[in-house]
DNA sequence: ACTATTTTACCGCTTTAGCAGTAAAAAATC
DNA sequence: GATTTTTTACTGCTAAAGCGGTAAAATAGT
């Protein structure tokens, strides 16, 4: 499960790459200024819509996993 | 990116394999049993903390990816 | 078929996420 | 080192997330 602190780290790291400041990525990403602050403070409460514009314009995806899906995935594998 | 439709469906095919009913995953998660509801209904504006609550407790994981983070991982493979 | 459980769907309430504005500290640019 | 930009950190405001309660519809279990 993803900490809040290392998704802040992701999102600092990727937002430094693209030579993104705070203000410009909210505005791109079309979200309020704070919520970068706050995302980049490790906070736990943001909501999935906000994280997910923010992500969308650093180009990262979110995916889950689980040893249920991963079962799935080898299931098919094998073409049983 | 993912949809949040696609959330709603993994959390409840995983609720369903662990054969629990909403009320008692959001119970187990600590989370009100209106929020499952809203998850599996494909809710766009559940709060991370939340999410992650449920994920929790069916075991499943949320992974970031990304093309920059990609290329670190490969850099540090070809052990450079 | 009957019964118990679960799901869907509302309600009012409280807390707070997200917002823009502002300002001082810190960092970068010249 | 002076200037510009960025970051940190407040503010008050509004919209809505999450909450438990309730009840009817749908499904499951006997």
């Amino acid at each position: 499960m993803i900490q809040s602190q290392e998704l802040a780290d992701v999102i600092r790291m990727h937002r430094k790459a693209a030579k993104l400041s705070r203000d410009k990525l909210a505005e791109m990403s079309g979200v309020g200024k704070t919520v970068i602050y706050d995302i980049e403070k490790g906070k736990e409460t943001i909501q999935l819509d906000t994280l997910r514009k923010v992500l969308s314009v650093l180009n990262i995806k979110i995916e889950l996993t689980s040893p249920l899906m991963d079962n799935l995935q080898n299931m098919e594998n094998e073409k049983g």
